[in-house]
DNA sequence: GAGTGGTCTAGACCACCAC
DNA sequence: TGGTGGTCTAGACCACTCT
């Protein structure tokens, strides 16, 4: 029911654009619940009849409350409130060695206290020279070699998010990290088996809109921005032992960090 | 000079949409710098006649740019590329000991190293009941009573980020803490000093799009995302004395956390 | 088939900016 | 004053979804 949803009228000795009007008075029926999540929006039909406006104006509402991530268009069916999805919480401990030491991965053990179902795809493990910010982190050279390991997760069949990992191939040729499945624990516990003991890491936590190709990998809808996280990982000699850029869509994700005060 | 520019055409037997392709063609410009940051894009007048459309087409294929952050339009001027500004990175021990000792708020601290010109405005300090969420992080009632602290901070004149404190009204009332201006070394100080030494934060990160309101305050361009940062801190005891709800611009900010692999 | 949103055309008038 | 982007109209045809 839209009936509750039409109400105001355009004031035309505004200064604002009909179109932000029309947004505002929209936006407001969402603030105020006469619309809730999930809810279908007046088709552009209504609105044009109803405002006595023409249909790109309409359109251009429609698209200012998207590109606020408040809506979400979907063809052929209607403009619905988006519904926003469940957010996982990333603990900053997530990795702790222990769950290393329980053989699972840090993505697969925190999908199983949230109870969903985690999948792993487009894996692509290759040698390569490091991009200047990722040689800077690990402290290597511009021309020095690294593994990269690249892969998507998935969570209950909707990928939340990218990383791509480096490690100085001198760490990491001949041992499992330069494999596809690293086994039991990830490339942490590995690196760990062959005496780099992870002491801290560093996470660089920025924020900005998709390029296209992250939307196409994370599946975005418009109006969602994306984390990138950059982790570096030191052993308890202070070297950096891995790099991992990795993309989150962020209606998917909190991030959590606890700091201490002292 | 955009001679360099228009190059490419519109493929007609593509199934990707005519202004999808103008702005693939632009974004493509950019990425391999035949348009750096700051350079004027060709207008909508050199758009149409090189590409042979309507107005409407150049104009969709240029807010895709903006809405990705890409590109910013000056009404009047041009469309540009825009020119990132610098980052500040926040660091995780921004609320130490230390800094307070020093008689310096974190804002200000930072700032002054930063070599930046820190501004305060918009200071409001009231006394309300606190939103359901701060009040469990609080671990009060929902009809407790709190101080309620927001302000905007500003760099070298650009508002960056908006803060709203909650402080539990017991803690707070007749302290300067329920003034606006709460004294050398900000609440954290006055908190110390009234017996609650902190001992540790929590910190919430979530990121999305800007309320119109949260544009406003922020001057955010179009495509430009803001992180919200929830900071819950901790007296010895584990009490929570101070909730703080904040909205950064993130095109002002990196935050940078250190976690142990304990 | 009816209703929805997606793309595109061809105009118009306005507001802002630089010269 | 001329060039720029901002808003708006009044159409058209198409692609998708549901029944």
């Amino acid at each position: 029911m839209t009936g509750t949803v039409l109400t105001e009228h355009i004031d035309a000795s505004s200064d604002r654009a009909v179109f932000r009007q029309i947004a505002d008075h929209l936006r407001q029926a969402v603030a105020k619940g006469r619309l809730k999540p999930g809810d279908q929006l007046p088709s552009e039909v209504q609105l044009i009849e109803h405002y006595g406006v023409a249909r790109m104006t309409v359109r251009n509402a429609l698209k200012l409350l998207q590109d606020e991530g408040l809506t979400i268009a979907e063809h052929g069916r209607g403009v619905y409130v988006r519904a926003r999805p469940p957010v996982r919480r990333l603990a900053s401990d997530r990795f702790a060695q222990r769950h290393r030491k329980e053989g699972m991965a840090a993505f697969i053990a925190e999908a199983g206290q949230a109870a969903a179902t985690p999948h792993v795809d487009m894996i692509k493990v290759t040698e390569a020279k490091p991009p200047a910010e990722v040689a800077d982190r690990l402290g290597v050279a511009d021309d020095a070699r690294v593994i990269v390991r690249s892969r998507r997760y998935s969570l209950d069949g909707r990928p939340v998010e990218t990383a791509v990992s480096y490690i100085p191939a001198d760490l990491a040729k001949g041992t499992p990290i330069a494999e596809p499945n690293p086994g039991p624990g990830g490339i942490y516990a590995r690196l760990e088996e062959s005496g780099h003991t992870l002491a801290r890491f560093t996470e660089d936590v920025a924020a900005r809109m998709p390029t296209p190709e992250e939307a196409r990998l994370l599946s975005l809808p418009p109006g969602v921005p994306v984390f990138r996280l950059v982790r570096t990982a030191y052993d308890m000699d202070s070297r950096a032992v891995e790099v991992c850029d990795t993309i989150l869509a962020t209606d998917a994700y909190v991030l959590s960090y606890e700091l201490p005060a002292h």
